[in-house]
DNA sequence: ACACACTAACTATGTGCATAGATAGTTAGT
DNA sequence: ACTAACTATCTATGCACATAGTTAGTGTGT
């Protein structure tokens, strides 16, 4: 259902192809939500079946064409539904959770490369993060810009506002785990201090310890 | 992948039948991971053929019977691969974060609902993993008292450190989805002062304010 | 003229998981 | 003796998603 919403929301803004949707999920909106261009195309045909969106062939150079896919009324509608109706929360399933209350089944050195891991993971969502809501802040969001073009001037300040609020949450998201993960670096060297490999252990062997990005 | 090493995690414990794991699912360990009936039982016969367990038959009451799974040495081989093996992180796809980076579209008083919805969710989690947290401290926890009794006394403070370790990361995530909810609230409320329902609104659509669990 | 990257779309297979329901024996309470 | 709750297990359907591969047209550079 979520996917839906996720492309009921691009195609609001404007018109798009499969390809362009798939092109989204990849880049900028990716970092909120990601899907497979395998997934995007038969749920778009079953969108239109659904009547929440047309599809309109246009042509694309000499002979190749493509599907354009506009929004209805419907589709509208059943956007604001799901923005107005509340989600449900499912179960726990976090594997890196599940892992870490186990940890003393891994090798000391296999525990810190997993929470080495998990810290740079966080570390690039949260530069990716902090890039977005830079954008917004300089006003360089091309998806926000044009969101805001199809807005009257008087709601640009909540439009804005959501979606900063969204990617600093984000960001406060990755900067928890990365220090959960930096905890468990130091409780592992603290319990395996008189082991093998604690501090003097050089390179960390998955990738290199700071990478910027 | 995770559910097997749930589940070989549960059973290097002591053996268990299916419905034994259900309920550890549904109960404490349901904290962590979840997982229903209708795919542990399959899983569990899946994992048997591929020499993990071995399932015993056993008398239950007069007419009766359960099937208990004992460990393999080859399923502690494969819970301590998985251990020693570094996770793979998927893409975003985060419904509520979606939702939130387009609240604009809600109704004041949905996006209250919601963001409203998001903070008793993460206290009701917030209370149970520090639950969890207590009854580690005061030696109560049934599951840690029974995977001790299986180790040697010098590994018992990895183990336990480990499992605090676990269930406080829970609980700064828990805190910090509270305060990102609030924020999102007090947002909620300042673009729409001047809007209906902002502070004079009374009861909150779905629950009750502060149920403590 | 050809190679190559990109655009555009589709298909196929398998896993993980939710939801729901069926069957049968057991234990405890009235 | 009855029934309700619990134990124990299994099946079926369907969605969401990952992974991988296919087909065909377009545009650019050498």
């Amino acid at each position: 259902m979520s996917l839906r919403a996720a492309l009921l929301a691009l195609l609001t803004v404007e018109p798009m192809t499969g390809y362009d949707l798939y092109k989204q999920f990849e880049s900028s909106v990716g970092y909120v939500w990601h899907a497979p261009d395998s997934q995007i195309y038969p749920e778009l045909r079953k969108m239109e079946k659904d009547g929440l969106l047309v599809g309109r062939e246009v042509p694309w150079g000499q002979r190749g064409r493509k599907t354009e896919y506009h929004v209805t009324e419907a589709g509208i509608a059943a956007f604001r539904d799901w923005m107005n109706s509340t989600l449900e929360y499912s179960r726990e399933r976090d594997p890196m959770h599940l892992k870490a209350a186990y940890l003393e089944w891994a090798e000391p050195e296999a525990a810190r490369r997993q929470l080495h891991a998990h810290e740079e993971h966080y570390q690039a969502r949260k530069a990716q993060w902090e890039e977005k809501i830079r954008e917004i802040d300089t006003g360089n969001s091309e998806m926000l810009n044009r969101r805001l073009a199809t807005l009257p001037a008087g709601e640009h300040r909540a439009a804005t506002a959501f979606k900063r609020f969204t990617y600093q949450g984000l960001v406060a998201r990755a900067e928890q785990e990365i220090q959960w993960a930096r905890q468990g670096l130091a409780l592992v060297d603290e319990l395996y201090e008189d082991w093998g490999a604690p501090a003097v252990s050089a390179p960390p062997p998955q990738r290199d310890p700071r990478t910027p990005l």
